[in-house]
DNA sequence: GAATATATCCAAAACGTTTTGGATGGAAAT
DNA sequence: ATTTCCATCCAAAACGTTTTGGATATATTC
């Protein structure tokens, strides 16, 4: 491996000359320069960037945290999504991404904070899935560019309107006459996106003159699983319902496979409307009738921040608009109120 | 920012001991210790992983690589749970995962070759889904330790026999009386684990005394839009086929999904499998039977045959078993043999 | 009591950059 | 003929660790 010191010997030049042409300061003769970039290409000289980080105090890399929550993050389609995004403007940009999940005990915040304390990243991109988790503070208290995807009080953030997000549905589902809406969320603790998007609803139940108090509400870990279990439980207690709105697409999925279990039609005994526009969503049976909250522009927005921030400007706060994606599993209530004790729920 | 020198002199020892104390070398009082251990925890010190990698020549920091290809890497589920099954074993023994995606242009290959030659990887793990993909040779020429998940001939390897997954799908089928069966793959230039399930298919046919010169193959590119055109292709021109192999599962959901566009039924009027059982295609209807090839237990195998290359051991090649998935998207053929054209080919 | 071994610690070199603070010329200005 | 200024380059410091090669003191052995 030749080092800075090789290449300015043979090219007759001092390793500060050799540094500075190659991060291109002006003042060099044409002949040095050439000089150096002959000596640069015959040595197949590569900067070794552990030394570049130490001198600089720049690494290059940023990371990338999804704390870990329920196992889902590896779980989650949009995670991946995300990555992309972010992965798509930090590349072009010089910059590598270090993936960080750390889990949230104790021993592994403690690996975390040696992270984001050793000077080895240079800005922090977070989701803060989780209210209240101590991921953001202990960034921010490391003077550490960050940006957060997400509602976190920090300086600069990224988010899709989730409030907007839960009224969109709703809305849609009231237009469409349902006045009989169950709800499958998670635990409110549990992350905060979705509690924005509880609140659209029930706000926006509330404005439409529906006693927000009178929709029922389940409760589910964002996985599948859990989706077939909720909606069981909604229906067995409310089997008045003509509508469900699922706080994410999973969840979703899972219910409208125990409804059909049950023998129970999609949408036309019960419409189902989710939430993240998964992939592949649109292809199930019934396809999906979700929100889409443009991971990848999200993603992509963090990263423009995140690059603003390091370039020592103050960018705003960026919130996109969800958008409403209307497909099969949510259609206008049977006029006849057929009570759905036909089906089989156990 | 705390550094060495400000622990060893409150400590009233030398920036050695400090260093010494906190890799646990022998040879210390417990009284020396204590003083050390305070001292840290009084300036709340971190180690500077810059000048740690410097002047060690190890980062604990590995390069996981996937070479871009269609962009299908971020788009690929299986992708993550690649991912998740390294982070699983690398972050509990240290090590961060710095994620690489280069696009196979000159511009990018230099940005990695950057990269590996910089001294700040201590090890790479890299999916090899192209053959003949520069990106192997340019780490092993790094003496750099590198485990490739897939076929590239290097020291160390860790994959999934997609020959015998390849050779499970036909003997299924053909332990289903299928005969007329048709392939849906991709150019055998752009993936090296496909060629080996349509070898493994082919050879298998042959041994079953089926020439695998009539298979008819029709040609994707892994994704569902592919998969829909080249299934209509394909009936459209071998009108008796009963089923079809579809050499990823991505492919295999838009062959089903054009079929039933076409009025016809899976399975019974055409037997479809698919391949690397995605999360979610138990949820389709009908529940795709594919191949599982273990991408978790990949994952987490190729990180643990890194670990022992870092750790100056030389771990046998790991070949990891297909299991075939059944479930409900391939049956026997029907007896009589019904006409395909009763349904509208377009 | 001298020689040897062992436990404990330190000073200084080394890692490979970037950056600071000039030094050295020659051209332009006085 | 000085002085000033600019373009061009360099020597050396700095970054914060790890590691090497002792040094010192204490204990052990003969």
């Amino acid at each position: 491996m030749a080092n800075l010191q090789d290449v300015a010997r043979l090219a007759g030049v001092s390793t500060a000359t050799v540094s500075k042409v190659l991060s291109n300061t002006p003042y060099f003769t044409e002949e040095t320069r050439r000089r150096v970039m002959e000596a640069v290409a015959a040595l197949n000289y590569r900067p070794n960037l552990a030394a570049r980080a130490l001198a600089s105090g720049k690494t290059r890399i940023i990371g990338v945290v999804f704390p870990y929550l329920y196992d889902a993050i590896f779980k989650d389609p949009l995670v991946l999504t995300l990555l992309e995004g972010i992965d798509e403007v930090m590349t072009p940009n010089g910059y590598s991404l270090l993936l960080s999940a750390p889990r949230l005990n104790d021993e592994s915040v403690e690996d975390y904070l040696q992270l984001i304390q050793s000077g080895y990243l240079d800005g922090v991109i977070a989701i803060d899935s989780v209210p209240n988790s101590p991921i953001a503070e202990l960034v921010t208290a490391q003077e550490l560019p960050l940006v957060v995807i997400g509602y976190q009080n920090v300086a600069y953030s990224v988010r899709c309107d989730d409030y907007q997000g839960g009224k969109l549905l709703i809305e849609y589902l009231i237009k469409l006459k349902h006045r009989q809406i169950g709800i499958i969320s998670v635990l409110s603790t549990s992350n905060h996106a979705v509690n924005q998007r509880l609140q659209g609803i029930l706000d926006s139940a509330h404005a439409h003159r529906i006693d927000p108090q009178s929709l029922p509400i389940a409760i589910g870990d964002f996985s599948i699983a859990s989706g077939e279990r909720a909606i069981l439980e909604l229906i067995h207690q409310h089997p008045n319902l003509t509508a469900v709105i699922c706080l994410n697409d999973r969840m979703a999925l899972g219910a409208i496979r125990a409804l059909q279990g049950q023998g129970l039609r999609v949408p036309e005994d019960v419409s189902i409307v989710g939430y993240d526009d998964l992939n592949s969503v649109d292809f199930f049976q019934p396809a999906l009738t979700t929100v889409s909250q443009h991971a990848s522009a999200l993603g992509q927005n963090a990263a423009q921040v995140l690059l603003a921030v390091l370039n020592q400007e103050s960018p705003d706060t960026v919130v996109l608009e969800p958008t409403l994606v209307v497909r099969a599993s949510a259609t206008a209530p049977r006029e006849w109120a057929l009570p759905l004790q036909g089906g089989r729920v156990s």
